[in-house]
DNA sequence: GTTTGCGTTCGAGCGCGCTCGAAGCCATAG
DNA sequence: CTATGGCTTCGAGCGCGCTCGAACGCAAAC
């Protein structure tokens, strides 16, 4: 199954820490339990987003949804599925504008094809581009927590503001642990 | 020199691949050639962030900056690295507010250091997190253009629509090159 | 039959982080 | 002596992505 390739490249990825990432793996995988048919609620459960924004989403012309005799919504596996997706896109930052255009392109017919394949391919680079410079910026906050943390001197302005430049010379070297 | 096993770490968990990596690292290591003192424009540049920015950022409280006889602002090296440090953590997603608080914290002296220092840690996790996203993210875009890109089945709708189920049968299989 | 509760539509409002425009000052160039 | 250009202050406006409130409908519980 591929959805079992995906978890496991997903969590030799990530390593095995906290929960955020059970739970996104758990939306990236749970895709085959998807019943039937799902009332609002259950799906801005599923997705962890609010009702309000689901309706926003239809609205907005990203998903079409059916309603039963009372008016209600009743979303099918193919607008839940597709929520799924549009979920993980904008979670990743893909802006709405895009996605409607993505949408458009979907609704579009086979043909669209190349052009979906090109919004993704500049998508992940845009991802990629993030992860980058969040490493970054991790590794110059961890840097700072460091010289915080223990043993600094006058590089410390290096990372900071000359105010800012703390020196702590009585406190034991305090190594940057403390997950929170 | 400190910068330098920073830089070497960041090097060595980026790989080489990119200009914004490059042009990071220069603005995590050039702190050392940081002049007397700049204008709006000089900053403005060095940061890549617009005049417009760098007078919300005083306004907002961030850095007090002087003025020359004409009333033009003079950042000294001390401002230009409040600076840095500002930019990089709103280019990591620390809020303003956040930011404010702790240049709140700074500007009350040495006894503040231990709750920089929380702050600092909170934001190292939720930069982790935030990775740790893009990276499942990334993940699953990457996947999704794979099976757009050749051999798909039945397990495309695993990672979209029912809809956008294009199985492409005739097309040769096109690996996820074309890093644009 | 009324109340409770959860859904509906629609448009307005909000929080964030800029971004811009108007009006004015000053200095150097032509 | 103008004119040009770049800075200043101030407040207003904007783009994004929600988020909410008002007014209403239906249905099961009491």
């Amino acid at each position: 199954m591929a959805t079992d390739d995906l978890m496991t490249r997903a969590l030799e990825t990530l390593g095995d820490d906290g929960p955020l990432s059970v739970e996104a793996i758990h939306r990236l995988t749970d895709l085959a339990d998807v019943p039937e048919s799902m009332m609002i609620n259950e799906v801005a459960d599923l997705l962890d987003i609010s009702p309000h924004t689901l309706r926003y989403y239809e609205r907005a012309g990203l998903v079409e949804v059916a309603r039963d005799s009372n008016g209600h919504r009743v979303y099918d596996a193919e607008a839940v599925r597709r929520l799924v997706f549009l979920t993980r896109m904008r979670l990743s930052g893909m802006p709405m504008r895009d996605l409607q255009h993505y949408i458009s392109l979907v609704d579009a017919g086979e043909q669209t094809v190349p052009e979906r394949l090109d919004m993704l391919l500049e998508h992940r680079d845009t991802i990629r581009r993030r992860i980058r410079e969040l490493t970054l910026s991790l590794a110059a906050t961890e840097y700072k927590i460091a010289t915080y943390g223990g043993s600094t001197g006058p590089d410390v302005q290096d990372l900071d503001t000359a105010t800012d430049r703390t020196t702590l010379p009585h406190e034991p070297l305090r190594p940057a642990l403390r997950t929170r």
